[in-house]
DNA sequence: CATTTAAATGCAACATTGATGCATTTGCGT
DNA sequence: ACGCAAATGCATCAATGTTGCATTTAAATG
């Protein structure tokens, strides 16, 4: 959990307007110690537009401020990215991890870096999707 | 691709009635090389109810003959499943792959079997998607 | 082969999410 | 304090996922 400040300060190093929604928005995936699941975002923040939120989270996106974990149950989920990520050096390579006892999902950095070679294939980038238990649920 | 005798009884092996409607929404997705997007899907069968498509895909998926990749780019993409497939045992640890150049998303067999270990987690099953450069396009 | 039944289909209807256009408001650099 | 580009709010639309219900049909049974 960042203070305004701070994300305030986040916002303007990325060249973006510090407004009173974006900073809500921020509050809210900075407070939630999990990734959040788009619905309960928008529950949150249910005082202003739905298209502004939609539109401050590709914001946010473009310039490499939250990320995406795009889970195989239908929902999006938004993390803060580590302070290592900008609008140009965006790199993922993230572990999502859903539990399914209770739900949540969160970002896992592993141990070592993870390596995946396909023959012929030039990998660029790529994302872990995992389900399982959670150190809390097991 | 498969013929339709052999999808028919693979429908059949599985308790399911081996519809025209199915077979079908089989022979679309067995005669497409890659993992096809739902929006392809739809197009190409569109001679019936959208509704039908869609608990069709979600009965196939249910009884391990097809399964969903879900790249981030909103799109759904579904295939066939290895015959080691079922039911029961309905493993993924897939490998999906995007080409960032020709836009096909296949399902990639990596050469050693993937290990994934996360501290304290009990992971049950991963997915990887990866973006890059396809074998054809490089 | 005719009958029967559970499964599959088609249609209507609705919810959610993603997306765009445009007029208005506002942050913030000058 | 001003001006402008950016952000917001509202209207609107498209795509996908989902459910209920009446009708049709695959295939098991006698």
């Amino acid at each position: 959990m960042k203070s305004t400040q701070d994300l305030s300060e986040l916002l303007r190093s990325r060249k973006l307007k510090s407004t009173p929604t974006r900073l809500k928005v921020l509050e809210a995936i900075s407070g939630y110690s999990k990734a959040i699941p788009y619905s309960k975002l928008q529950a949150t923040l249910e005082n202003f537009d739905r298209v502004t939120l939609y539109r401050n989270l590709n914001t946010l996106l473009d310039h490499g401020i939250v990320h995406k974990a795009i889970i195989e149950d239908g929902e999006t989920y938004y993390a803060l990215c580590a302070s290592s990520c900008s609008s140009d050096n965006h790199h993922h390579k993230h572990v999502h991890f859903k539990c399914t006892l209770c739900g949540e999902v969160s970002c896992v950095k592993p141990e070592n870096d993870l390596e995946l070679i396909l023959p012929n294939f030039k990998v660029e980038n790529f994302e872990v999707e995992v389900t399982g238990t959670c150190p809390k649920c097991v």
